[in-house]
DNA sequence: AGCACGCCGACT
DNA sequence: GTCGGCGTGCTC
């Protein structure tokens, strides 16, 4: 038999198949192959008879890891986001599958000698050696530890010592980070409101898309549970998505405590070999639900009756870096092929998902009213601009200032948020509040140092540099950016004796330390936190009754066509923060826009009312989801390589609209940040309606996998989350 | 991705 | 004369 078989190496001039000579097996069986003169994993994607290639090499049959729902899920991501191959392959499979000369992510551990007695260990190694002493009576100590541990505490030297003198032994240990040990059902019996009732029976009793557009508060949560409770019941499978940010060990305790060893949770914490236990426990229908961030959708179960996507306006369902995939397209594809319902929920759903649901392309289902009987907190809203010409040119108002003395007099918590998203910087007059705009698409200019320039992101339109304020004709006219380091710093001076926790990018370099500021703030051992809207999502804090949205306004002004979008979102997400049960919340909000109808809506949770609002916004801009925004970007490590590789994708993709029609913009330019990674980049824009965008997107990947850079890359990204 | 083949500059 | 640079082409 002939297998047609996909290599484990992902370049873009292998992406095809390669004949074998094997046994018959199913197709998404895992071979190994030697390849050129490489052994290597492949997968069989094809079967036949003959082969234009005489003399073939012998696959020989692993295993059958990918399913043949799987790999029409395959063939969809190769059309939709033009993946190779074996880059849609290797999101079924655990890393651990594709390198099998790794063991078992066993680590050497090392214990005392227990023949002998610790003092005649000592012996051995004797007085001299202090460093090998330590050692040894921290190993002795400790009952133990792992090898790499050791070196990193006492060095390679001393612990190389211990070995060689034979005063301690060497074991391997599978190792597990966290202990996902069985757990015990907990039958809790929720009661679901009238609504929540409703929403389970409409979801249960339909098919298709569905939108659960509920309010911070409104029990989403039982909802998806008892939905996931009853597919089991009906003997299929689940898969659950939430951001990545809140698979925090709460959440998934609360899902093992419904659940027990049914579900199986694919977050980033796992190595390798916990992810592919989890991976194994899925795939032999021993786990039944599958709970993770977005590559969880691609998770190796059968018969899957639901998927749910929480939080389904969350960015991080769209992935950034390859391969680049829109989590909720593919949930869309895969529920349909599988048979399977999709539920999207969001208190402040995405513009395009709630188009779509008063379409009726989707479902509405609405949990309008919070669960518990107290009410959302109360949004005040501080004029900024008054604030300033009444004399007070500091960060924090008058309010805001009083609101924190109150609240830490109390002995309670404050959550002061600063908008600060990407790298780009609006230019804003600090006298009347007004922002430079482009004149075409009503984005945000954004100042460009270098070229002493205001640019539009989206249409490359350039403006001269404005010193004066053309609205009020002053001269406080600045680009608008704070940090968190200078909100502290102020805070300090304003309150000496608070304890303040601060959480950026900056702070939150490691993986863990994310956590442990939260779960610091949560134990009270700060009085305020300062961030960005990292801390906006999860986490209840209970003693937190005042929350301070800094800039809420500077997300608006960010060159995004989404920066409406986010700034609701954010106001909606920050809102849920402050107060619960007992003690009643207050949410102060400073702006220099303060009649923008974000704020309005946003003030009193009305997100359809902003939706109606801004969705006319975006019909008359022609942004999303009115418009694709299709993004070439071109990275090369030569500027005049990287204008050339431009021009020719630019000027195919010019042929191809001629040739299909219209586009609504196309044009040419360097891109936002010129520079990164010690590569230029420029990048061709286009905005295309979705009817053309679906003529269209297949000649423009094939334009742009026919260019090159010489040192560098060009990728194609769809209504990129950002731009830079 | 690797690895081989292949054609031009500075060294024993 | 040779060692070695990395450009181009191939892997069933």
């Amino acid at each position: 038999m002939i297998l047609e078989v996909i290599v484990d190496i992902s370049s873009g001039s292998i992406d095809r198949c390669f004949d074998y000579e094997g046994e018959d097996m199913p197709l998404g069986s895992r071979v190994a192959v030697e390849f050129g003169k490489k052994q290597l994993i492949g997968f069989v994607i094809g079967k036949k008879q003959t082969s234009q290639y005489k003399e073939l090499k012998k696959a020989r049959f692993l295993d059958a890891p990918i399913s043949s729902e799987q790999l029409e899920l395959l063939y969809f991501l190769r059309k939709a986001y033009n993946l190779r191959y074996i880059d849609a392959l290797r999101l079924f499979i655990p890393a651990k599958l594709r390198d099998e000369k790794d063991p078992e992510y066993s680590r050497k551990y090392l214990t005392a000698d227990d023949s002998r007695t610790l003092e005649q260990l000592m012996e051995v190694v004797g007085t001299r050696a202090q460093k090998q002493m330590e050692a040894l009576n921290y190993i002795a100590a400790n009952s133990g530890q792992f090898l790499n541990v050791l070196i990193a505490k006492f060095g390679a030297s001393a612990i190389g010592g211990l070995r060689e003198k034979g005063v301690v032994v060497e074991s391997l240990v599978h190792e597990r980070t966290s202990p996902l040990g069985s757990i015990d059902r907990v039958d809790k019996r929720v009661t679901l409101t009238e609504a929540q009732r409703n929403a389970v029976d409409r979801i249960e009793s339909g098919s298709g898309v569905f939108l659960l557009h509920g309010v911070t508060g409104s029990g989403k949560t039982e909802v998806y549970e008892t939905v996931i409770e009853e597919e089991l019941k009906k003997g299929k499978s689940a898969i659950m998505l939430v951001p990545e940010i809140s698979l925090t060990p709460q959440v998934l305790g609360l899902f093992r405590a419904r659940f027990g060893d049914s579900v199986a949770i694919l977050h980033s914490g796992l190595n390798a070999s916990e992810r592919y236990d989890e991976w194994k426990r899925l795939k032999s229908g021993e786990a039944r639900i599958a709970i993770g961030a977005r590559s969880a959708i691609f998770a190796p179960l059968e018969n899957i009756g639901v998927i749910i996507i929480d939080e389904e306006h969350d960015s991080s369902y769209q992935s950034e870096n390859n391969p680049r995939y829109d989590t909720k397209r593919v949930a869309e594809f895969r529920a349909r092929s599988a048979g399977a319902k999709l539920v999207l929920g969001s208190a402040t759903p995405d513009m395009e998902t709630y188009m779509r649901a008063t379409e009726g392309k989707y479902q509405l289902i609405s949990l309008p009213e919070r669960i518990s009987k107290f009410s959302l907190p109360e949004m005040e809203i501080v004029d900024m601009v008054s604030e300033f010409r009444s004399g007070n040119k500091g960060m924090f108002s008058v309010t805001l200032k009083e609101a924190i003395g109150e609240a830490l007099g109390r002995g309670e918590q404050v959550m002061l948020f600063l908008n600060r998203r990407g790298f780009a910087s609006f230019i804003r007059c600090r006298e009347c509040g007004y922002i430079a705009k482009c004149e075409d698409c009503d984005i945000s200019l954004t100042y460009h140092m270098s070229e002493h320039e205001l640019k539009c992101h989206y249409c490359g339109k350039r403006y001269h540099e404005i010193t004066k304020c053309p609205n009020c004709g002053s001269d406080r006219i600045k680009q608008g950016k704070i940090g968190t380091e200078k909100v502290v710093e102020e805070l300090l001076t304003l309150f000496p004796k608070a304890r303040v926790l601060r959480m950026d990018r900056d702070t939150t370099g490691r993986k863990d330390s994310y956590f442990k500021i939260l779960g610091s703030f949560a134990a009270h051992e700060a009085d305020i936190l300062v961030g960005t809207q990292m801390i906006a999502k999860g986490h209840d804090f209970g003693n937190v009754t005042l929350v301070g949205i800094l800039e809420a306004d500077a997300a608006l002004y960010f060159s995004d066509y989404r920066a409406s979008e986010r700034t609701f979102q954010l106001i909606t997400q920050v809102a849920g923060r402050a107060g619960r049960a007992d003690k009643k919340g207050r949410v102060i909000l400073q702006t220099y826009a303060p009649r923008h109808y974000v704020f309005r809506y946003g003030k009193s949770y009305d997100y359809v009312g902003f939706f109606k609002k801004e969705i006319n916004t975006r019909l008359v801009t022609k942004f999303p989801p009115y418009t694709k925004i299709v993004r070439i970007l071109v990275a090369s490590s030569d500027e005049q390589d990287a204008v050339d590789c431009t021009k020719t994708v630019y000027k195919a993709v010019q042929q191809i609209e001629k040739e299909r029609g219209k586009f609504v913009y196309l044009g040419a330019a360097r891109s936002p940040i010129t520079r990164m990674n010690g590569l230029i980049r420029y990048q061709v824009m286009a905005r295309i309606t979705p009817e053309e965008f679906a003529l269209v997107i297949g000649d423009i990947y094939s334009a742009v996998d026919g260019v090159r850079p010489k040192d560098g890359s060009i990728f194609v990204e769809i209504n990129p989350q950002s731009m830079a």
